[in-house]
RNA sequence: GCGCCGGUGGUAGAGCGGUCAAUUACAACAGACUGUAAAUCUGUCGCCCUAUGGGCUCCGUAGGUUCAAAUCCUACCCGGCGCA
């Protein structure tokens, strides 16, 4: 993997350039839609491609490794090959899950507090099958203090997990996540992070930022022996930064991981930022991270974001993002909008279509938008999909959320290099707020 | 014409004397969703108000029994089935 800076903002940390894979370029900076289980969710790749005009995708080990099984997929051929992805790849470490399946009690966000109101027995209906690991091992931490259904239970060596399909037991270290991400055969793979909870006090940060820290090393080693066994070429590695809101946390974190060097010289090939992020924090702990971390590196922002998000994150430093937000919401009815080319006064940068305003509203989605969605279906179309529950509006609705994310951080891009970086920015963070 | 069964909120369909403005599902109307346990979840869903409380109306229609009726009785109207 080879990463080239084309162009910096001046007074800025915005950077445009190039990540080179072995499938193919990413033009940076670069929104990277998810596809979780080896799909960007009821979009076919070929679209994802020519129709999103998404460089990359990212898959996750955890879900892959549960199913089909990284051995399924490594006689595949690899990732790419088995999901027909000729670009490039990424898997995300399976570090996550043990956060996101540490309770059961308090619904997981990664943003505030408030925002985990939900309880998961509502969510998920309580399924017996799937509730709680049989028994925590001593001196382990349940991921959250107040969980008493744990999914996963992390310990100094690694992350005991509960399988969502059948609710058999599994382990990961980051040894094993190493080796099943190496199956997989992305081209950029993970290193095996803590994320804690935002609720997670300052002690358990620390502690969390510790453990990644010897786990990244763990992770940097093992990817060594396994790029020494093996004749295929062998994916980058990204370190993950973490440390919550806390300054010195996210500094001390981003000097660890950015600086971390094996014996030989080996060290990551680019960085992911990851962790409890509120809507601030891409303002202030993205800021702190890239500020520390080596420049000539990759920087990806793990599970971001929405439209503001991407542009604070760019303005930051931030050369890739990933973020379930746009196929998840297009799933529900939810489309991202250009808040000036709302009709009415109302500024939105969100719109439902599920509303009832919508049924003989037989204008485009997005009038300032020019994906195939928005070019060829009305929203009362896409209204009636959605009511009468025909899967199309979901794929046709996460076509346009995925163009409307990636050509914003596109259009970061060509104003980086165009050297207006600084009022597009200006001009895009009025309208979206 | 006789007999039996049934008529419940937008729909289907529970309830069969008080705990019923009425279970539940669907529909409808909103909201949420950020490294995907998510084609999911949450809330509202008779009317009105000085609204974490109060008032009014309500289970085909009209009467009646009862302290109390969607629930029991009578008549009528409507629907289904059976017999003529």
């Amino acid at each position: 993997m080879k990463f080239t800076i084309q162009a910096k903002a001046p007074n800025s940390l915005a950077r445009a350039g190039s990540i080179e894979t072995p499938h193919g370029i990413i033009e940076t900076p670069a929104f990277i839609p998810v596809g979780t289980k080896a799909t960007v969710k009821s979009v076919a790749t070929d679209v994802v491609r020519d129709k999103v005009g998404a460089d990359a995708v990212l898959a996750n080990t955890y879900h892959l490794y549960l199913q089909p099984g990284d051995e399924i997929i490594e006689k595949a051929g690899g990732l790419g090959k088995f999901m027909n992805w000729s670009g490039p790849t990424f898997t995300d470490s399976g570090g996550f899950q043990a956060f996101s399946l540490g309770s059961v009690k308090s619904r997981k966000s990664k943003f505030t507090e408030a925002n985990a109101k939900e309880g998961f027995e509502g969510h998920f209906g309580g399924r017996e099958d799937v509730r709680e690991l049989a028994a925590e091992p001593a001196g382990s931490d349940s991921v959250s203090r107040e969980s008493s259904f744990a999914m996963a239970v992390v310990d100094d060596d690694g992350v005991t997990f509960k399988s969502i399909i059948d609710g058999s037991e599994h382990r990961f270290t980051p040894e094993r996540s190493i080796q099943i991400q190496h199956n997989i055969g992305a081209d950029i793979i993970f290193a095996f992070d803590e994320c804690a909870t935002p609720g997670a006090d300052y002690d358990y940060q620390k502690k969390a930022v510790e453990r990644t820290r010897l786990w990244a090393e763990r992770c940097l080693e093992e990817s060594r022996k396994l790029k020494g066994e093996s004749q295929k070429s062998a994916p980058a590695l990204f370190g993950i930064v973490q440390g919550g809101r806390h300054e010195d946390l996210r500094k001390l974190s981003a000097r660890d991981i950015g600086a971390m060097k094996l014996s030989d010289g080996t060290s990551f090939d680019g960085f992911g930022i990851g962790g409890s992020f509120d809507k601030d924090d891409i303002g202030t702990a993205v800021k702190w991270v890239n500020e520390v971390l080596p420049e000539d590196k990759p920087r990806h922002l793990l599970g971001i974001g929405e439209p503001i998000d991407l542009i604070l994150g760019v303005a930051n430093g931030v050369d890739t993002f990933d973020c379930v937000a746009p196929t998840r919401l297009a799933r529900t009815g939810a489309a991202y909008v250009y808040p000036s080319s709302k009709v009415d006064l109302e500024k939105k940068s969100r719109i439902n279509l599920l509303n009832a305003e919508f049924k003989d509203d037989f204008g485009p989605l997005d009038p300032s938008c020019d994906c195939d969605t928005c070019k060829n279906y009305s929203r009362a179309y896409l209204a009636h999909l959605f009511r009468a529950k025909e899967m199309l509006g979901a794929t046709l609705l996460s076509v346009h959320n995925l163009h409307f994310l990636v050509h914003i951080v596109k259009r970061l891009r060509t104003a980086i290099v165009e050297g207006t970086f600084e009022e597009v920015k200006e001009k895009m963070l009025k309208d979206f707020s």
